[in-house]
DNA sequence: CGAATTTGACCTGCGC
DNA sequence: GCGCAGGTCAAATTCG
């Protein structure tokens, strides 16, 4: 899952913004240079701000501690980075599980998990469970997975590490992002929308007949919080919308679906 | 019967 | 140095 961090490079930065590693007047000393950088901080935490102002789901991804772009970090934190070691590939993810959910701590994520300890923290009434990626025994990922103390219905999972390996640990193909975009959108609407990104094949069909809609699909799909699920989508339409290919699929696809609809004796 | 989970014991780091 | 809390180990137990 992981390579979705550090998306921003230095040489690919947009115009307009800090030039970090470009050249530098001659004559800045340190000091200046400081002083201009968090300056430059300040204006961009505060365009920032501005942005997010009314997009609460993206300040919510943002303030959370992801360890890709780093589009959270204020001022002092950036300045500090500099000299700072990385960060570890830290990362929590807030999912909604049922209270009655005995089970609930094994929250499956497209992973394949061995747990080998629990423990009850201090701070936490309900016990925290430990797992070690079982897909790889090289695997260095740990994730620790507990309920919220304020909320017992929300799982708080915290992943240490990056995956060293493919996610096609559980199934192969319900874990990309078209396939949770269907099962998050095949509750609320009659039909289903199965994009494979693999064949790009469309198929459209009730909710309850749609491929690849194991048990598996649908824990997976409960670890993306409804602000990424919102981003997701909104990403996915502007791909798609762009996508020639993509649009000539889905006609097809309607066309067909229309075909089967209209009693054969029309024609 | 093998694999996965449970759970008490043990280890380690940190604050006092 | 001591105690506490978090993290890990490994034997026992459960499950498919």
């Amino acid at each position: 899952m992981d390579g979705d961090g550090e998306c921003s490079s230095p040489t690919g930065r947009a115009p307009g913004l800090l030039p970090l590693f470009g050249p530098s007047p001659a004559a800045e000393s340190l000091e200046d240079k400081l002083r201009r950088l968090s300056e430059e901080n300040r204006k961009l935490s505060g365009a920032l701000d501005a942005i997010l102002a009314d997009r609460p789901h993206l300040r919510a991804l943002a303030t959370s501690p992801t360890p890709s772009c780093h589009v959270h970090a204020p001022a002092e934190v950036a300045a500090a980075s500099v000299t700072a070691e990385p960060r570890p590939k830290v990362r929590t993810v807030r999912a909604r599980a049922e209270p009655s959910d005995a089970d609930a701590n094994h929250l499956k994520d497209g992973y394949q998990w061995r747990k080998y300890g629990q423990k009850v923290t201090r701070d936490n009434p309900y016990p925290r469970a430990y797992f070690r990626c079982a897909y790889a025994p090289s695997c260095p990922v740990k994730k620790k997975v507990q309920r919220s103390a304020e909320d017992k219905s929300m799982l708080v999972a915290t992943y240490e590490g990056e995956h060293n390996h493919e996610q096609r640990a559980q199934s192969d193909d319900v874990s990309d992002a078209s396939t949770i975009l269907q099962q998050q959108q095949a509750g609320s609407l009659p039909c289903s929308i199965s994009i494979n990104s693999l064949g790009r094949t469309i198929i459209l069909g009730p909710a309850d007949q749609r491929p690849g809609s194991s048990a598996e699909a649908v824990a997976a799909a409960e670890v993306i919080t409804p602000e990424f699920r919102k981003v997701l989508v909104d990403e996915l339409v502007n791909l798609l919308k762009n996508d020639a290919e993509f649009m000539e699929s889905l006609t097809s696809a309607v066309a067909a679906r229309v075909m089967e609809r209209i009693p054969g004796q029309i024609f």
